[in-house]
DNA sequence: TTATTCGTTCAGTCGAAATTGAACGATCTG
DNA sequence: CAGATCGTTCAATTTCGACTGAACGAATAA
């Protein structure tokens, strides 16, 4: 049994869960995190359960997820061997991990597909599938997307810093 | 009746629905951008329909989405009543309406719940139901992300030029 | 006028992902 | 040892939204 939550956290919980959703994330990883963002101290995984009255099974992938970015860590709470977790404080580890775990990658691949586009692009134009105009017009529109991120791979790292 | 399209397009198309779809944006919008930005000349409705195998219904709401977001435009081709489509070439102006247009009200409303949000929490401070330490460790958390957020505001329209 | 063509809208379908309840293994307790 | 507690996993369900087919109004053509 615990305190029923001020109106100031539910409303965050809701906030946030409404934000992983539009993100296409799901809705309870925002709800665990919204709450654990606005408790002074540590909570468990029933607690978090009780609390969102969502399935435990929810809330411990959740807390699985959200472990995995950084964006809450699990302690250690003397005389209870349940796992307790709190939020980082600090966002900048946790967008940094979800930019080297998520985007990062994503990027990494789409650059990669886009030199292979630019090949067979070549290759169909050597053996007349596309003419020269088409060829030409596709070239150039590819080279403006790798020219675009090129520059977005320099700067999101750096934005990352100013954030 | 329409040339078959060349590999270089069929997977750029394929890449730009997948790219959609893991942002949480119907694949279909994807798809039709593609098409588009790899078309020399502009295209009509039932063309984008027929080339990518989906109906109507989903070009047209598609269609229109990437025209608010100013990623493609209407174009009169005499003589055809049809409406026909292009892509916008240069992608900055896209990201200026995108941003403007999606993100930028986000932004404002989740700025004004942060507000709010503070006010709560000291109206419930002040009716005790929320303790010295409750309040002061949620403060500090929500000024925090108010901080954040105020950074965002200021970067990402000076990361729209950058790019 | 009637017959087509074109684009939009809307109710219904479908699939994918989130969520759940139950079962399980593991770890502590009495 | 038995009993209880805790967290994870998995099959089943629910939910959500994209997609479709059909119906419609508007605009053109015959």
């Amino acid at each position: 049994m615990s305190a029923p939550l001020a109106r100031t956290r539910l409303e965050f919980i809701e906030v946030a869960g409404r934000v992983c959703q539009t993100v296409g994330l799901p809705r309870s990883v925002g709800q665990v995190y919204g709450l654990l963002y606005l408790s002074p101290s540590p909570l468990a995984l029933d607690d978090i359960a009780d609390r969102l009255s969502i399935s435990k099974a929810s809330v411990s992938t959740g807390t699985r997820q959200l472990v995995a970015w950084q964006a809450i860590r699990q302690v250690w709470v003397p005389g209870d061997r349940r796992d307790y977790f709190e939020a980082v404080g600090d966002l900048r580890e946790m967008m940094r991990s979800v930019y080297s775990g998520f985007f990062s990658p994503k990027y990494a691949k789409s650059e990669r597909k886009l030199e292979v586009l630019l090949a067979t692009l070549e290759s169909e134009r050597k053996e007349g599938i596309v003419g020269r105009d088409e060829h030409d017009f596709c070239k150039e529109r590819l080279t403006h997307l790798v020219r675009i991120q090129g520059r977005a791979s320099k700067l999101l790292p750096l934005l990352e810093k100013l954030l």
